[in-house]
DNA sequence: GCTGAGCATTGATATATGTCAAAATACGCC
DNA sequence: GGCGTATTTTGACATATATCAATGCTCAGC
């Protein structure tokens, strides 16, 4: 659990090969620009559930794609306190926290097996020097996280518990269609524990709001194998504070 | 109050002669690539307080300097709900949620009299491509955004109303000591409902722990002037989680 | 197929914060 | 400088969520 990663391996495929290349690089590049693109990439790294892609503290050199499995995020309080900022999933990119100190502010632990790309942050800039649509997707990258961000202090700031967890299952479920995976079965990677640290909740109170959804015949849950049965009401749970 | 800006003084002032310069601008730049900068800024305006800086929905042209003054952020949740995201005084850079789709996803108000210098950002990339410590500067500004909210997310997801208020008085007070200002005499700019919507707390809950902090010794308030009496039980408030 | 160690669920109760209401205070405007 | 409105404070009470505790489920390992 303490360990870093166990098995680093330099694999051989490129961006320009990568199934994965429209969520995480510009899709305007020449052919000759992607080759460079692909120089940036080389090196990838596997790790298995429990693993840290990085610590708070930790020296920062790279933003990483994730290539396959899944990733948390947390940030650790003085006091020990900790909680979970995200639960990143393939084709997200992370490690943006880090530029502003050079030295990374949370932790980012492997929920599954997992592989990333490497992207060496001084590369990436010298490269999106050259290349306005790399520079410009990069900017957009690190907006896009503070979009993220924005929304989820909404969400503590200003839901009740089942609000919350219902933007979690909607958000859950837009993220995996956008990968072509069901928007309405899915299997969580993460305890009620986890969910709950993400959500500012305890996790009986996780497992009630789960509990009282299936009641009300939104989802079914098994354990961590939810299916959205009603997603129009899901959705309706948010838009109106009632 | 619905009004956009009322007066629009383009100023004749620069970059290279601003006392903020070291807050929003790289600092190791040649006198030569300083007067390309003062080029990027020579539109400002003047806000008077309720004036919107910009709304949700409207198109992205610059970022905003804060040259003078300061702003609040808010985000809109589509039932009328909504949530301040932050705080903004003299030095800052705003604005930045709206590069990912090129539209402002929150509002930006005046909460006094206040001047910004607008960027327009396709002249900041142009310019960052020719100048790295620009292109360094302007990653560093996104990530530490991103850094600050997620320390806006621990404080929301993990910490009591008091630890909360705590935490707001310690970041105000750091920020106005940056700036030259006394770190432990200040005025609130901000209602208490608007500091409650920040902190994901009712304004009664706000009032209520000022007032409790008075009784401790740790503050004296006058409404909105705040002299922090105990600074280090303050901090301490935070560090253990009794 | 059994066993044990986490997880998850559920119930009873405690508590922090929200809600509603009234009084006090501050502040802008004429 | 006084009036009216908005803001703040304070109190009594309501409630959502936390806490504590017990039971049940699942799945990995033998």
């Amino acid at each position: 659990m303490l360990q870093p990663a166990i098995n680093i391996t330099e694999l051989r495929s490129h961006c320009s090969s990568c199934n994965l290349r429209e969520l995480c690089m510009p899709v305007d590049l020449s052919s000759i620009d992607m080759q460079r693109i692909n120089t940036l990439t080389q090196l990838k790294r596997g790790y298995v559930r429990g693993d840290y892609l990085y610590r708070s503290g930790d020296p920062f050199h790279s933003l990483y794609a994730i290539r396959s499995g899944s990733f948390k995020t947390q940030v650790l309080h003085e006091d020990g306190r900790e909680q979970v900022t995200g639960f990143q999933m393939t084709g997200e990119i992370i490690g943006m926290d880090a530029i502003s100190t050079d030295v990374h502010t949370c932790d980012a632990i492997a929920m599954e097996n997992s592989e990333v790309c490497a992207l060496p942050f001084d590369q990436l800039e010298t490269m999106s020097r050259e290349l306005p649509s790399l520079q410009r997707h990069l900017h957009k990258i690190m907006s896009r996280e503070i979009v993220r961000d924005q929304g989820i202090m909404l969400l503590l700031g200003s839901m009740r518990a089942e609000e919350r967890l219902a933007a979690f299952l909607l958000n859950f479920s837009q993220r995996l269609a956008a990968r072509g995976f069901s928007a309405t079965q899915f299997q969580l990677r993460m305890s009620r524990q986890e969910i709950g640290s993400y959500l500012g909740l305890k996790l009986e109170t996780v497992s009630r709001a789960f509990s009282h959804f299936q009641e009300a015949g939104l989802i079914s849950v098994k354990v961590r194998s939810i299916e959205i049965l009603d997603l129009p009401r899901l959705q309706a749970l948010l838009k109106s504070s009632t």
